[in-house]
DNA sequence: CGCCAGGTTAGAG
DNA sequence: CTCTAACATGGC
């Protein structure tokens, strides 16, 4: 095996990060004992199957199936430094935060909570897509065939380790194959669209960090199946943009209007009115509200 | 049984 | 540009 580890932040909570990994047991792309992460990481050609701990404030990395001369753990490391968004500075957000009615005490009560996001342009496409209209619940039971189907799989050390398919077989799918799963015809028609944009070549993580915050968001948008909420929600978990803004999300509709008491959910105007206090930390804004509920 | 769910699209006004 | 119906199925 190969050992690292990656120094965080201050402002970083490794248990609150391992709480939303664990907020569904039908969750299939990691697991969690002992207060590690066991998650599968593809690079170029070699699945890692990696452990992830904590201690020290530093995030303690090993890749279990790589032997001591193993090259390629910076790729590991780029990897998992997205997926609990390191690189952002919280500061300003905080500041911000601190001094708001609706979140001062969120932030206070889950200070270092960060935006767990996904590294894979495909994958966090698809799951939205996958989450689209329907509860969480039924969403993970969906993402859970769909990948135990159609995704990669390896036992190993007592722990079975799967990756998201990809875009290659995705492309190939249809109907018939995705119908028994229980994704509605819509659904089945957009994620296979998703997949074969990539297989194209008219959409890439690559191409797509390239752009600008809007000309990304009308490339992902251009997609059938990906409108405002999915290409935000895109942004924000693949992207790190710290202004992305999934507004039509029932979440936040949700938390607005149980945090203020209303009677019925918001407008998309009031919450428009709501996260101008906000502006250019949606992103995070948008999390510790989905926290609330 | 009814309402709602981490929405999107096409079509009408 | 904004509003609406249709889509479609489980969770509670």
């Amino acid at each position: 095996m190969y050992q690292f580890s990656i120094p965080v932040p201050v402002e970083f909570s490794y248990d609150r990060c391992i709480e939303f990994l664990l907020r569904s047991p039908k969750e299939i792309l990691h697991s969690v004992a002992d207060g590690k992460v066991y998650k599968a990481i593809l690079l170029k050609d070699f699945v890692a199957l990696t452990e992830v701990g904590f201690s020290n404030r530093q995030i303690m990395v090993t890749v279990l199936n790589a032997g001591p001369d193993f090259k390629d753990h910076f790729i590991i490391e780029e990897y998992i430094s997205q997926w609990f968004d390191l690189y952002t500075d919280l500061k300003p957000f905080y500041a911000m935060a601190q001094n708001d009615k609706l979140l001062s005490q969120l932030v206070d009560q889950f200070y270092g909570y960060r935006i767990v996001g996904q590294p894979d342009l495909f994958e966090s496409l698809a799951w939205a897509v996958i989450g689209q209209q329907i509860n969480l619940s039924f969403a993970y039971t969906l993402k859970q065939r769909f990948v135990e189907s159609f995704g990669y799989k390896q036992v190993a050390q007592d722990k079975t380790f799967y990756l998201f398919p990809t875009p290659e077989e995705v492309a190939r799918l249809n109907d018939v194959d995705l119908l028994p799963l229980q994704f509605s015809k819509q659904k089945s028609k957009y994620v296979v669209e998703i997949a074969k944009a990539f297989v194209n070549q008219e959409v890439s993580k690559e191409s797509i960090a390239k752009l600008s915050f809007e000309e990304a968001k009308q490339k992902l948008m251009s997609i059938k199946g990906v409108g405002n909420w999915t290409a935000n929600y895109a942004l924000m978990k693949t992207f790190r943009y710290p202004n992305a803004f999934p507004l039509e999300d029932a979440g936040v509709h949700n938390a607005i209007k149980n945090l203020k008491r209303m009677k019925t959910k918001p407008t998309l105007d009031q919450v428009s009115r709501v996260f101008k206090k906000y502006k250019g930390w949606e992103a995070y804004a948008t999390l510790y509200l989905w926290k609330s509920l």
